[in-house]
DNA sequence: TAGTATGTTGGCGC
DNA sequence: AGCGCCAACATACT
C-alpha cells in the first residue's frame, strides 16, 4: 500500500529495468484498468525514455511524447520477471514485455489502482495530477509554508499533511510517523500549531522520507499486512507496544476516517 | 466472524 | 466554504 516512499522505489526499479529498452508487447488483463488496450498497442516499439514520481503517481515516459501513469493505489505492485509463456496470476492486471527479455507486471489484488495514457504534455493536466500541491520529497516544505497551510484551517494536522491538495505524496504512515517524530499529537488543529511545532514538523518530512526509502530499498518491498511483511516504522501498526523513547504504549485513534498511531508521551499538545 | 487495510472520489448534512 | 462522516471501489489476512 504504497506512499511516497513505496512509489518511490518502483520509480527507482523501473527506471533501472526500462529505461532504453523497447516495449514489445502489452497485455492488459483487466480491461477496467485500461480500456483503450489499442492505444497502448500504437506505442509497441516504443523505447522507454525516462521514468519519473510525481506525489504517489509513477509517470514513464515513451519515446514519441506519451506518458504511461500508474497510481498503485492501495495494492498495487510493479514487479520484474523474466519472460515466460503462461501462468500469470489472478492479480495480474497488465503485463508489459521489453525488448531484452525482461516481463513487467502490474500486480494489484484489490484492483483499485490506475493507468492512464496521455501525451505527456497533458500529464500534469489530468484531473488527478493537477490538483496535486508540491511533492514532499521534490519540493520540500517549508516551516512558512507549512504555517501558512495550517494557519488556514481548523483541521487536524495529520489530516492537513495527507491532503494530497496541500502536499503531495504523503499517506497514513508518512503523516504518523512524521508527527511522533516531530513530537506533535496528530489532532492538534492546523491553526493551534505553534511555530515550533510546525518548524519540528517541516524539518522531519524529508529525512523521514529519505529513511524511508532507503529501509525499504534494503529487502524486497512487502507492503504491511503481506505474508512476510516486515514492520519497520516506530509508532505505525503498534498499538500497545512501549514506545521505543519514552516507554508509554503506543495508541490508535481515528482521524478523518483512517487508523492513526501516535505516542501520548512524546507527542504532547504545546500551548 | 468481525475488524483492519500505507488510497481516492463523491455525496450528504451541518 | 469548510468540515466530518460515510459509502464505494474489491480483496485478503488475522
Amino acid at each position: 500500500m504504497p506512499e511516497l516512499p513505496e512509489v518511490e522505489i518502483h520509480a527507482r526499479n523501473v527506471h533501472e529495468w526500462g529505461v532504453g529498452r523497447r516495449i514489445m508487447g502489452a497485455e492488459v488483463r483487466d480491461p477496467k484498468l485500461l480500456p483503450d488496450l489499442a492505444e497502448l498497442r500504437t506505442h509497441l516499439g516504443a523505447r522507454v525514455a525516462g521514468v519519473r514520481r510525481q506525489a504517489k503517481y509513477l509517470l514513464v515516459d515513451l519515446e514519441g511524447v506519451h506518458t504511461l501513469t500508474v497510481h498503485l493505489r492501495m495494492t498495487g505492485k510493479l514487479v520484474r520477471d523474466v519472460y515466460t509463456a503462461g501462468e500469470v496470476s489472478k492479480a495480474t492486471r497488465l503485463v508489459l514485455d521489453l525488448d531484452d527479455g525482461t516481463r513487467i507486471r502490474f500486480e494489484d489484488f484489490r484492483r483499485f489502482g490506475r493507468v492512464w495514457l496521455c501525451p505527456s504534455s497533458e500529464v500534469m493536466r489530468l484531473p488527478e495530477l493537477a490538483g496535486l500541491g508540491p511533492d514532499a520529497l521534490l519540493e520540500p516544505t517549508s516551516p512558512e509554508r507549512l504555517i501558512q497551510i495550517a494557519g488556514r484551517s481548523r483541521r487536524g494536522i495529520k489530516v492537513l499533511l495527507m491532503d494530497q491538495a496541500l502536499i503531495g505524496g504523503l499517506g497514513n504512515i508518512c503523516a504518523a510517523e512524521i508527527l511522533y517524530r516531530a513530537g506533535v499529537p496528530p489532532e492538534t488543529p492546523g491553526n493551534q500549531l505553534t511555530g515550533r511545532q510546525a518548524a519540528a514538523i517541516a524539518a522531519e518530512i524529508v529525512p523521514f522520507l529519505e529513511w524511508s526509502i532507503a529501509e525499504q530499498s534494503r529487502r524486497e518491498l512487502i507492503y504491511l499486512g503481506e505474508p512476510g511483511a516486515e514492520n519497520v516504522f516506530t509508532v505505525y501498526g503498534r498499538r500497545g507496544e512501549p514506545c521505543p523513547r519514552c516507554g508509554e504504549a503506543i495508541i490508535r485513534s481515528v482521524l478523518g476516517g483512517r487508523g492513526t498511531y501516535s505516542c501520548p508521551g512524546c507527542q504532547k499538545a504545546e500551548g
